[in-house]
DNA sequence: CTTGTAACGCTACAGACTGTCGCATATACG
DNA sequence: CGTATATGCGACAGTCTGTAGCGTTACAAG
């Protein structure tokens, strides 16, 4: 349940970003949205190493492959979160927030507001989800 | 001031972790504090490098280097934090935290009792460094 | 001044990971 | 059955990391 998901090179996490945005996707699509112009082969070889990583699933429909999100990105940035968190701050969640707190990435304001959402957005899914 | 730092292998971060830990060291001193038994050579060039990507400066104290953590801690955490949500959530710390409270590692409580430690630390601290 | 010793940086090297493909293969369709 | 297309596999170069040997330099004792 808390499997740590491997790393991802720049490529690997753009095309992760275009599997997020648009659904379920082929090696095409990718190839057709992504910023560089690649070989299908190249997308090909990427979605399938995404798969062996964990990041990604494929259906197949027909002979096309189509590659869906394994994890939903939310949950995969708060994996990679709670490493550093682990990594740099004895898992204390808090040194982090204050950390960004100091370096201005995030005010108490923000933080404020942000609890509240929480809060709100659980409780309105807390009931069906548990 | 918002210099990329590089990421780090898994000998480096130990070795930052000891130069946080126990403050300006000496490569000598890391080594016997590091898990694994290492050469000098072996843990001097870790601190060479470690000093390339910018996470450590060293002074010399006659002919000995000693090294110092270049930014805190925190700091850094909060770096790597920012960089994860500006690949996984188009710079929305929102919707990590909500993430991270969906995936039990934070839960509202948490949260609230941070915004207030939040706002008490920058209180404390925001006088007499702004 | 010469030499032993301790600390240093430089260079190297193998193994892993990543970006990029070419190519042999399999399969749906006409 | 042959052609086109989608697939996986294998490969290769470049980079990063762990790990270390070695030549060099500076300080201390003889």
């Amino acid at each position: 349940m808390d499997d740590r998901l491997p790393e991802l090179g720049d490529l690997e996490r753009e095309v992760m970003q275009l599997v997020w945005a648009h659904g379920p996707v082929t090696a095409e699509i990718v190839r057709e949205r992504l910023s560089r112009r690649l070989k299908e082969s190249t997308v090909r070889t990427v979605l399938r190493r995404l798969e062996e990583k964990g990041y990604a699933n494929h259906t197949v429909d027909g002979r096309t492959y189509v590659y869906h999100a394994a994890e939903e990105r939310s949950r995969v940035a708060a994996k990679a979160v709670q490493r550093i968190v682990d990594w740099f701050c004895n898992g204390s969640i808090e040194e982090v927030l204050v950390g960004m707190v100091d370096n201005k990435m995030l005010d108490q304001q923000q933080l404020r507001t942000l609890a509240d959402q929480v809060a709100k957005a659980k409780r309105a899914r807390g009931v069906k989800k548990e």
